[in-house]
DNA sequence: CTAAATGTTAAGCC
DNA sequence: GGGCTTAACATTTA
């Protein structure tokens, strides 16, 4: 579920809960679930894995499904209870389960800095550029996964990028060269935008090129596994055409 | 059935 | 306190 483009879905699909009152709450989260009582959804936001509901007084609702959080919309897992289920009238309801909840009560432009979600509108590539930069030393494996540089990429966008563009997961930040540099930028959001059509057409998984692959489909040899870097995430990835720099 | 996985945060240590 | 590493959490699939 986790990654920024499946969040982006999740918002098109909660779109019937705009404007709407919530009527019921439950569930078994420790916040004061009951202060979503009466309000009105006035918005649906998303800023990288986050997935923010703003309600028409002052607050909102932040929702990080973390690496194994789903959600259901009318319907409801039979073995499992929500960590927070929101009711509104007809019956409708909006369940999320093992994820974390918590509220925020600033604006939510204060807070998050848009320009940093892969998927957003306000997507900058020239900051993320030079967030890069200010960290020449951060291995590019790291680098993709910096939520402060590129919010919404996850461990799948991180190894097909690098897959994508032909480079090493170990190369430095700064070693790259300056175009290259460049592409792993653009690549970040362009991915991610293929993994957003390709998840919604249920064809995510058959487009993998490097991610859970045993052979790189380039160069018909066998791709390299190993938990690299300071977040020791898997990573995948061809030594004979992924450029070490 | 055991292990590992799309992730983040808190605790622990020097 | 800072900076770093490890543990904890939670669910589904291979």
């Amino acid at each position: 579920m986790p990654e920024g483009p499946s969040i982006v879905i999740l918002k098109e699909q909660a779109t019937p809960f705009l404007g709407r009152r919530i009527e019921r709450v439950s569930g078994n989260t420790t916040i004061d679930k009951e202060r979503l009582l009466g309000q009105r959804i006035e918005a649906l936001r998303s800023w990288g894995k986050h997935f923010l509901v703003e309600m028409d007084v002052d607050f909102s609702l932040r929702v990080h499904f973390m690496l194994f959080g789903s959600y259901r919309i009318n319907e409801q897992k039979s073995w499992a209870t929500p960590r927070l289920s929101l009711g509104f009238d007809g019956g409708s309801e909006f369940n999320l389960y093992s994820c974390s909840v918590r509220f925020i009560d600033v604006p939510l432009d204060l807070l998050y800095d848009w320009k940093a979600d892969v998927m957003s509108e306000a997507w900058d590539p020239k900051l993320a550029l030079s967030r890069l930069r200010a960290h020449p030393d951060t291995l590019a494996c790291d680098a993709l996964l910096d939520q402060d540089v590129f919010a919404g990429v996850g461990n799948i966008i991180k190894n097909e990028v690098l897959f994508r563009i032909r480079v090493h997961p170990l190369s430095k930040v700064g070693d790259l060269p300056a175009a290259k540099l460049r592409e792993l930028v653009n690549e970040a959001r362009q991915y991610s935008f293929d993994f957003y059509e390709w998840k919604k057409q249920f064809v995510l998984k058959k487009h993998w090129l490097a991610h859970t692959r045993r052979t790189c489909v380039r160069c018909q040899i066998p791709l390299q596994k190993a938990h690299l870097g300071v977040t020791h995430r898997r990573s995948f990835w061809c030594g004979n055409c992924q450029v070490h720099y």
